[in-house]
DNA sequence: TTCGATGCAAAGCGTTTGCATACTG
DNA sequence: CAGTATGCAAACGCTTTGCATCGAA
């Protein structure tokens, strides 16, 4: 894991690419949400600052972002993709709800501690992981047993 | 989680559905497989017993396997979607290489209970779960020593 | 004989790309 | 000024659907 480069222009420099209006806004808008944005939900929210912004940009700008370790793609089940601002305090384990799609981080140690041990045995080399857990939050519990 | 039936055609009955030689064929050969495959692996391997199976039909019996509890799907990081035949063997957790793209299923029960007592802690009641491990396998990582 | 299942082709969806234009460094 | 970034629309890959036809019960 390389660490976060905290803004997105000293990336760019670095890299010898191009600060634009619509990269700040994306960026800013981004960072800003604090919870999982799909490219759509990105794209409306970037749409009422600048209308003039294209679908192709949010997506090239998801991508640069992630380039830079500045977010994550998470691909859950039933299809959805999300994008997540990634800063010093990203979990990477995720608690799913599968009713009405709210989504907690956590983070356990020791549950990576035993991941590290199985990849161990298999002799595998871990890169990243990612742990979900599907179920249905409080609420929606609550809710169900009304029905 | 409800048991998996053992049998396509029991399942059919039971809905009251209709068994074809299509279904038979699609089912057979993904049982056998043993492996995860993508949709259009099992296309090709279906075509190869009866060319006139179509692209649909894999699709639509796919989906009939799931609500059957005869395959579940995985969609990995890379976008790539991947169906595995179910049955009491199965494990749910996956180390994933990479670079070749190597499947290596386990489980650890220790790793469940830690999962569970963080689903007491934030009130959720976990239906399914999903732990994958991305990495280098062994293989690849010597290869990549070489280069 | 009825109603679900099939094959084909077309549509759908989310994402990426080619290209001419606009802008940054 | 060179070369990257943008917006648009078209292309893309994977999956689903509409429809006429076929076949199992």
């Amino acid at each position: 894991m390389k660490p976060a480069i905290e803004n997105l222009s000293e990336y760019l420099s670095k890299q010898g690419l191009k600060s634009t209006t619509q990269r700040d806004i994306i960026f800013n808008i981004f960072a800003e949400a604090r919870q999982h944005l799909s490219a759509d939900e990105l794209y409306v929210r970037v749409k009422k600052i600048n209308p003039g912004i294209g679908y192709a940009t949010i997506y090239r700008t998801l991508r640069l972002l992630v380039k830079a370790s500045l977010a994550t793609e998470c691909r859950f089940e039933n299809g959805f993709t999300r994008f997540e601002y990634k800063n010093t305090n990203t979990r990477y384990d995720h608690l799913i709800c599968t009713r009405c799609g709210v989504i907690v981080e956590f983070e356990n140690e020791r549950i990576e501690a035993l991941q590290n041990g199985v990849a161990r045995e298999n002799r595998f080399r871990v890169q990243n992981h990612k742990l979900e857990l599907y179920g249905l939050c409080e609420k929606c519990q609550q809710q169900k047993r009304k029905l």
